[in-house]
DNA sequence: TTGTAAGCGTTATCAC
DNA sequence: GTGATAACGCTTACAA
């Protein structure tokens, strides 16, 4: 390997000239530069990390911590939408990102690890606080996506809002026998739509019979197939279905088309998300739409501020959802 | 932050002696090893890994260059589930994932800054050979994704044989006028899979107008949608196409539909991948399954040889593949 | 404008 | 069993 020794023999300069070149310090002869720079490249030269990250204690990475209780990591298709606009944000800034085991389960091994890799942020990607281990004393900038955590910058999508729309929604449709499957509400995002459903119920003086309310687990397709399967068993059937997550939705879709039933024609249904899919299917969901991009975009902004010590509030960042109107839903005045 | 000198202090014992506690070295007494470990536990100390990467020129780190050129990153259907099938296997032996930036659209420029990093090993995930840069000289542990690569290990599906089985399963319904939807001859999936197509078709004595054969781009479902658009204005339309990707596969259909037609009645379509969506969309789709999981899995043990000097031939290997019948084709006896 | 030398937190060599 | 000490490659006071 070549290092700044290298550069500096073959130049006849020190080290000190040398890395202050490749610094941009101010005072360093054009011809000192021109030498270096010259070397540099005739050598192949390339800085180690490891030192420099030793020597000034600043890594240029950014520690993601992801999801695990969904069981696909990386190829969930909110989250890694979410991580790719992350991703493009931060490398304008010359960061790149560590995906750190999670072999270890515990919060507190994982911190452990982020420390020992130096990272000088973290991003945890997951909606759900595992235990309850206070941020603050974990002295790292760090921010949180789709849930909101104490001493620590946060961002998600404004989940009760969503809800709102798309109870409204079906309401103006006609429907007044609305269910809703949500997910497990273990996770903030799951709590914060199903309490966001019934606050829109109310607002609409609707009444929610305790079965309409019904637990599809941690957003799966097979959770929703369970969940809508026991909503069709009731004897007064729902006419629509908001669904928490949209794969969910589409389980439900499925078990409803397996019972012999129409969407929208016999029972609307209304996801959350906008996954890709969510267009493709048949008939094509309307859903709630996480802004992806943005959620990406302002976490990657936060913290960046936060690294560069310019960060203000450490508040939970809200961001605007919006209702993707497509076929799965259906005015009560043409069903049957 | 705390150091091995904080510990040799709070214990009594040298600092070489607490670092051979911390790496289990041979000679050390256990009542040393006990009062370092509790000191350790007690001041809550974390090794430095950038200096034991200095001193030991071992990063333990890999890093992964994803691809560019279809503009989604990780959030990639097919990429994303084999390189968490890649990472859940290298976990299992410490090593973190390093998503480096790619704003440099140069390979070589992120040659030098995996270099820079002190990665361990590269993993490169993409389809398409951007420049020809023999990566013998390039002197690092690497395996590519879903192409060969001279020099490197390689691991991809065994894309000729998907098409022989996609050929094969049309031809035994009774199929004669097929079709191929291509993807961009820049990559090397898609030429295998438009390789296999002809060969398959010769095989069965089938004749290939030269206008069976579109190009749909770059995999994507626009891509697919005006592949299949052109596919429809033919005189003589064929009654099954081969896609050579899910996505596209996905807006072939909807054009088909579009145009008032129905899928199988009117034609039959079959994909490749099996991506996630493939068994939610309407109808189902046919497709040839590439399994990630293990193209992950072999991936990640082929490259972990190789950083550990067990590495054998550094040839492709190839991933069976395996033909999933959905709903998305059908005998020619029953169409129309 | 340039260079000397200390320091970053480890591991590794070698003597005790 | 244990401990000095050099080394890893870089940055950064401080001097010159």
């Amino acid at each position: 390997m070549t290092t700044i020794y290298d550069i500096a023999k073959k130049t006849g300069y020190s080290i000190t000239t040398v890395s202050k070149v490749l610094n941009d310090y101010p005072n360093v002869s054009e011809k000192a530069k021109a030498k270096v720079l010259a070397a540099v490249e005739e050598l192949g030269y390339t800085p180690n990390s490891s030192a420099r990250t030793l020597a000034t204690n600043k890594s240029w990475m950014i520690g993601v911590v992801f999801a695990e209780h969904l069981g696909v990591g990386m190829a969930h298709p909110f989250f890694s939408e979410v991580i790719e606009s992350f991703k493009k944000h931060v490398e304008l800034y010359n960061y790149d990102l560590l995906f750190v085991s999670r072999k270890m389960g515990l919060k507190e091994e994982t911190y452990r690890h982020l420390k020992h890799r130096g990272v000088d942020g973290v991003v945890v990607v997951q909606s759900l606080g595992d235990d309850a281990l206070d941020f603050t004393e974990f002295n790292m900038p760090t921010v949180f996506i789709d849930m909101p955590e104490k001493g620590a910058h946060a961002v998600y999508s404004d989940n009760k809002q969503g809800s709102t729309l798309a109870v409204d929604y079906l309401y103006g449709l006609g429907h007044r026998k609305i269910a809703h499957i949500t997910g497990a509400q273990t996770m903030y995002t799951a709590v914060e739509r199903a309490k966001g459903f019934e606050l829109a119920m109310e607002k609409h003086n609707l009444s929610i019979p305790s079965k309409y309310i019904v637990d599809g687990g941690y957003y799966s397709y097979e959770g929703g197939r369970e969940a809508m399967f026991r909503l069709l068993s009731l004897t007064d059937r729902p006419t629509a279905v908001f669904v928490s997550g949209d794969e969910m939705a589409l389980g439900a879709i499925k078990v409803i088309k397996e019972a012999g039933l129409r969407v929208p024609e016999d029972i609307s249904v209304i996801g959350f998300d906008d996954i890709p899919l969510a267009k493709h299917v048949d008939p094509p969901l309307t859903t709630v739409k996480q802004d992806k991009e943005l959620i990406g975009h302002q976490s990657a902004a936060l913290l960046l501020d936060e690294i560069n010590e310019l960060g203000k509030n450490r508040n939970g960042k809200v961001i605007p959802v919006q209702l993707i109107k497509r076929q799965s839903c259906m005015s009560v005045d043409h069903m049957w």
